[in-house]
DNA sequence: TCTGGGGTCCTAGGACCC
DNA sequence: TCTGGGGTCCTAGGACCC
């Protein structure tokens, strides 16, 4: 069987969100910062010709806002990921099956499209996304999914594929490869990609002519599998759907410095109930929750501390009731007093089907009861926003709260102007 | 002053078992 | 004191992705 793939992706989709709804924003450069509006996580065509860099720290860069005028934005994400809702439905018009692979990456199985005029066909997928959702495009289309995300770049690199591109004939797949510089293919990192030109491998051609028993050697059988890949064997499928997370993480940067136990057990303690929202999302329940707390690597000045700690639950759970008790055990464990904090984090893990928990003789919780509980929560989060309804231990003070001093309007959301209420 | 957050997969090595 | 092979499970660490 003869396998075909798109990748479609959009172009620097934070960036093109906020413009969507900001048409004065075309053609000026935008940038859009990660959480804390630490550094630059995307950047419009305008902004990367000023010579912005990917994670670029802001206040490196603030003073072309002035002089540039640079537009900078916090990150918005439930924004983000409505637009990027929008996108994927549109994709899925085209072809029954597709692997939304990121925020802003879909893959398209075309394996039944062999037929039709694939250049014809990408442009009117292309046209269609950008009119219906405003955000623009680019999209590879080849025999694997490696080649895929080859050609994708190179549709966007190229002012002559102007965002589209189509390899299927073995000499263009070898002319596409050759202009691909080994840093840029998909799956090979800054280790690799140092490595593999030590070894003068210095484009993705050259690495499809590498033996494989070489490549095996020093890159595992994943490397096996892209080279592979980029001989035009396909080896990746399309996942169609997303395997439940094995791990759930929440943690962010303080939007100052903190030392107070307290302070940072509010923090903490949202994290946890964040988390508890993600597993009741996926329908499961974790077993195992860790807590860590760090000090600023970047403050030379400071005394370092890093700090972990784990506990295995007696029955798996997904209430922020229980995941904020354990969580607070967990940082009591760890936590020191004199230090300046400025991150913690909370990770779930060992994670079950909700339908599949192993209940304990000796359990004392209420577990119906905690589970009323928690749909009561999460209908009025539903209904009124975020942060409406919580439990006590994430406090009211919010002093380690992100900063996010220049974030748009949640133009597709409404938060109603309710009262926090404290359960 | 100010430097993100959330994931996956693979391997090597140690502990332990028969 | 010396001697073997094979299996499993767990963890830490390293690589990668967006």
């Amino acid at each position: 069987m003869t396998t075909l793939f798109g990748l479609c992706d959009c172009n620097n989709f934070y960036a093109s969100c906020e413009r969507v709804f900001d048409p004065s924003l075309n053609g000026k450069p935008v940038v859009v910062l990660s959480n804390n509006d630490g550094c630059v996580i995307a950047r419009s065509n305008e902004a990367k010709a000023l010579g912005i860099q990917m994670g670029d720290p802001f206040f490196k860069i603030r003073n072309l806002v002035e002089h540039k005028h640079l537009h900078a934005f916090s990150s918005n994400y439930v924004l983000y990921g409505d637009m990027s809702d929008r996108v994927m439905q549109t994709l899925s018009l085209f072809t029954p099956n597709v692997e939304v692979y990121s925020i802003d990456e879909c893959f398209l199985d075309l394996g039944n499209f062999y037929d039709v005029n694939l250049f014809n066909y990408a442009w009117e997928i292309k046209r269609t996304v950008t009119r219906w959702t405003g955000i623009p495009v680019s999209l590879g289309i080849a025999p694997t999914k490696a080649l895929a995300k080859v050609a994708n770049k190179l549709a966007k690199k190229s002012a002559k594929a102007n965002g589209v591109l189509v390899l299927t004939e073995p000499y263009h797949i070898e002319k596409a490869l050759e202009a691909t510089k080994i840093e840029d293919v998909w799956g090979v990192g800054r280790q690799y990609a140092k490595f593999l030109k030590n070894h003068h491998i210095n484009t993705a051609l050259d690495f499809t002519n590498a033996s494989e028993n070489w490549i095996r050697k020093h890159m595992t059988v994943v490397g096996v599998r892209l080279h592979k890949e980029l001989r035009g064997e396909s080896c990746l499928e399309l996942d169609e759907v997303a395997p439940p997370k094995k791990g759930i993480c929440t943690s962010r940067s303080f939007g100052k410095k903190l030392t107070t136990f307290e302070d940072i057990l509010e923090a903490t303690a949202s994290y946890a109930a964040k988390c508890a929202k993600k597993l009741r999302n996926q329908k499961s329940c974790a077993k195992l929750v860790t807590v860590f707390v760090q000090t600023n690597p970047f403050s030379e000045n400071d005394r370092q501390y890093y700090n972990s700690k784990t506990i295995c639950m007696p029955v798996a759970t997904n209430s922020d009731i229980e995941l904020i008790h354990y969580a607070t055990l967990s940082l009591k464990a760890i936590f020191k007093p004199h230090y300046w904090y400025k991150k913690s984090g909370v990770i779930v893990t060992e994670i079950v089907p909700e339908t599949q928990i192993q209940f304990d003789l000796l359990d004392t919780v209420d577990r119906d009861k905690h589970n009323s509980l928690m749909k009561v929560m999460d209908g009025l989060t539903d209904r009124f926003g975020r942060s409406k309804v919580h439990v006590a231990a994430q406090g009211i003070s919010k002093s380690w709260l992100l900063k996010s001093d220049y974030k748009s309007p949640c133009y597709t959301t409404r938060l109603e102007d309710m009262p926090t209420v404290f359960i």
